[in-house]
DNA sequence: AGCACGCCGACT
DNA sequence: GTCGGCGTGCTC
């Protein structure tokens, strides 16, 4: 017999079968680890497939020296799958086997956990009565069985179990053992569904895809855990998507509370043990249930019953780095696989999503109402412009610092929300309009007060604040656009003594950081969080009455054909923080541009009417989803080489334009907007084709990138940031 | 990816 | 004369 074997290195000249002798009386199948020499070396390898016959001259062929597993640890529908990943996203078949599997496993570094354990003999001798700890530790294993070695070592002392164990009373023991998630105990609250809820898991009931529209509040997790419960009582498994932002203890510890055992947590708080061990219960058929982020979409869960995207709209669904992929194909593809439900969540669905939706493509479910019957919080949008004409240069609008002054004084609390972390996005010299840029990258530094050092946001580097212009000498520096460090500082000015939080990335990075500023929040009252779309995600608190939007225009202005998407979606989400209780909420929200159409319909939540304009200027601009947008990136730390390669592959590119007309609507090569990061330069080619074609086309284009071309090169479909 | 083979410059 | 630079090409 011959083994088809994918070698496991990401090189494109790699990326195809060679062909293996398999020996008699080695046992192997498809999608087992092997070891295979290759030139000179042994490698690791993925059988994907076996052939009577090889194609290959046979004289050359070389055999399998072992298996790494006795069994095949990627299973028929990932083999599949990778062979669908290969083809539609270009991508290099071993770099897809890769996502497969946790790349624990790939380094050998994680080792099964082995625990000792303790149990009397069966004819044991009672030790000396002088011995009183040794009695302790014989009378208690009597009484409690077999106990773990370390538990007893604790309670009664190392040294008298150590002398039980070596005099023969007490015989040793080890077992594998798997190592569990730590997660908060909650009790296991089971809501009564409301009749909107009770309709919408009555809907839910076939193998389609499903777009469950559910305005913020209005217990969209509650009808997952229903459907999930049904799926399990048919003796089928669930699949479970969120956010990793949402994948808040609070939510964990639901999970953990309705499903015990049965569920099995994937998220990036998991030690690489845990990650492993969880992976295998899943492997082997014992969880049934898995929640977690993108990455668990490629879970080796079996007799999958359904598959729920919860905010499906998020943009951390869409992979940004290699490999590329969007969590919703991969998703469409187990479905249809496994013939069961797929179901897309969100208050605010995607453009995209929502087409389809319209189309029929998927069956639209509606919950426009608040669990608690509470209307949606008002959003008042206040004209920054017009602040500034009547004399307020300050970051916080009059009507906001109003209405901060009234939580206060009621000691309630107020959430403020800014999308930029950091004291201030630049600095620029007044004097010469020096503005602090880092050495590797092709961006401005951004202020971080705290540290007092300036930032690459990019790659890391740290760079000595500036007092004084490095260029003129000037001591006159302008901060640039406020970022979530600068907002507390002014807040503390504003109300001192008032407690004042900041959640970004910069707080929560440290252990369980998150978990602690949320909990020292929730007992500030009065008291103000401020903090970055991390605030946004599904925190619930009673006292929240006010939501503050410094900036709103942050997302609006980035050059992506979603940002007014996200600009929607945003506000939509932060808004839904405010007046969870009986007390309705007001929303303040920060603008320059209140007239543009994304405010209208956002202080309306008229997600409806928003989706008719955004989708009809798509349709006539031609954007996604009513086109494809490609772009290939290029880089290298040689700008020379970069820009040889990218015109080069341009030029050929336009002769496949000249071929189809219409149906390439646009084709573009430049400099990316970030033209430099990490020392590296970076060149763009950018496409956009029509629907029909667009699988064509871009087959055609992605087979004129030279393979001997000296630049890293990435393939983008419809990317979600243009940077 | 990594390793071998191969064809041109400065050195014990 | 040789050691070694990394360009090119191959790995079942």
């Amino acid at each position: 017999m011959f083994a088809k074997v994918i070698i496991d290195q990401d090189a494109k000249a790699l990326d195809r079968v060679f062909e293996y002798i398999i020996p008699d009386e080695m046992q192997v199948c498809e999608g087992q680890r092997v070891l295979v020499p290759f030139g000179a070396r042994i490698l690791q390898g993925f059988v994907v497939g076996l052939e009577k016959e090889c194609e290959y001259d046979e004289s050359k062929l070389k055999s399998i020296v072992r298996c790494v597993e006795n069994f095949p640890v990627i299973k028929k529908e990932m083999l599949c799958l990778m062979q669908y990943m290969a083809d539609r996203l270009h991508l290099k078949l071993a770099s897809v086997l890769r996502l497969f599997i946790p790349s624990e496993m790939r380094t050998d570094k994680v080792k099964e956990l082995i625990v000792r354990f303790v149990e009397l003999e069966e004819n044991f001798v009672l030790p000396s009565a002088r011995a009183k700890k040794q009695l302790e530790i014989v009378c208690f294993l009597q009484e409690h069985g077999k106990q773990k070695f370390a538990d007893i070592s604790n309670q009664f002392g190392y040294a008298p179990l150590n002398a039980l164990v070596k005099n023969g009373t007490v015989k040793m023991s080890e077992e594998q053992e798997n190592r569990v998630p730590t997660f908060d105990k909650v009790e296991n609250v089971k809501r009564k569904l409301t009749p909107l809820q009770q309709r919408a898991v009555d809907t839910i009931c076939e193998n389609k895809t499903y777009l469950l529209h559910g305005v913020t509040g209005s217990g969209k997790t509650e009808v997952y855990m229903t459907l999930i419960e049904r799926v399990l009582n048919d003796g089928k498994t669930a699949l479970m998507l969120v956010p990793e932002i949402s994948l808040t203890p609070q939510v964990l510890a639901n999970f953990k509370a309705r499903f015990g055992d049965k569920v099995a947590l994937i998220h990036s708080g998991l030690s690489a043990g845990e990650r492993f061990d969880e992976w295998k219960r899943i492997f082997f058929g014992q969880a049934r249930v898995v929640v977690g982020a993108r990455s668990a979409i490629f879970s080796p869960i079996e007799n999958l019953g359904i598959i729920i995207i919860d905010e499906e709209h998020e943009q951390s669904y869409l992979s940004e780095s290699n490999p590329r992929y969007d969590t919703h194909d991969i998703a469409l593809f187990r479905q249809k696989y496994n013939n069961c439900a797929l179901v897309l969540g969100s208050a605010t669905p995607s453009i995209e999503s929502y087409a389809h939706a319209i189309d029929g493509d998927y069956t639209l479910v509606e919950m426009p109402v608040r669990v608690n019957g509470m209307e949606m919080p008002k959003i008042v949008v206040v004209d920054m412009l017009m602040e500034m004409r009547q004399g307020n240069n300050q970051i916080f609008s009059i009507p906001l610092i109003y209405e901060l002054k009234n939580i206060v004084e009621q000691k309630k609390q107020a959430m403020i929300f800014i999308n930029r972390r950091g004291f201030s996005s630049f600095q620029r010299c007044r004097n010469c309009g020096y503005v602090a840029k880092c050495t590797d990258c092709d961006v401005s530094l951004v202020y971080h007060r705290f540290e007092n050092k300036l930032k690459c946001h990019y790659c890391g580097k740290r760079f000595r604040a500036l007092d004084v212009c490095p260029s003129c000498g000037s001591h006159d520096i302008k901060q640039g656009a406020v970022g979530t460090e600068r907002v507390v500082i002014e807040l503390q000015k504003l109300f001192p003594g008032v407690p004042i939080f900041r959640m970004d990335n910069d707080t929560t990075s440290v252990k369980n950081g998150h978990r602690k500023i949320l909990n020292e929040f929730r007992d500030a009252k009065p008291g103000i969080l401020v903090g970055t779309q991390m605030i946004a995600k599904g925190h619930d608190f009673e006292d929240v009455l006010l939501v503050g939007i410094v900036d709103a225009d942050q997302s609006l202005y980035q050059a992506d054909f979603r940002s007014i998407e996200r600009t929607f979606q945003l506000i939509t989400q932060v808004a839904g923080r405010a007046g969870r209780s009986a007390n309705q909420g007001r929303v303040i929200l920060q603008t320059y541009s209140p007239r543009h159409y994304v405010y209208q319909f956002a202080t309306n939540y008229d997600y409806k009417g928003f989706f008719q304009r955004e989708a009809n200027l798509r349709k006539v601009t031609k954007f996604p989803p009513y086109a494809r947008i490609v772009r290939i990136l290029f880089s290298h730390e040689n700008e020379k080489t970069v820009a040889d390669d990218c015109k080069l592959c341009y030029n050929k590119i336009q002769k496949i334009k000249e071929d189809y007309g219409q149906d390439f609507v646009y084709l573009d090569v430049m400099k990316a907007p970030l033209n430099k990061i990490k020392n590296k330069f970076r060149y763009q080619i950018m496409m956009r084709f029509t629907l029909d074609k667009a699988d064509e086309i871009e087959k055609k284009v992605y087979d004129t990138i030279d393979e001997k071309c000296k630049s890293s090169v990435f393939f983008e479909i419809n990317p979600n940031n243009l940077s």
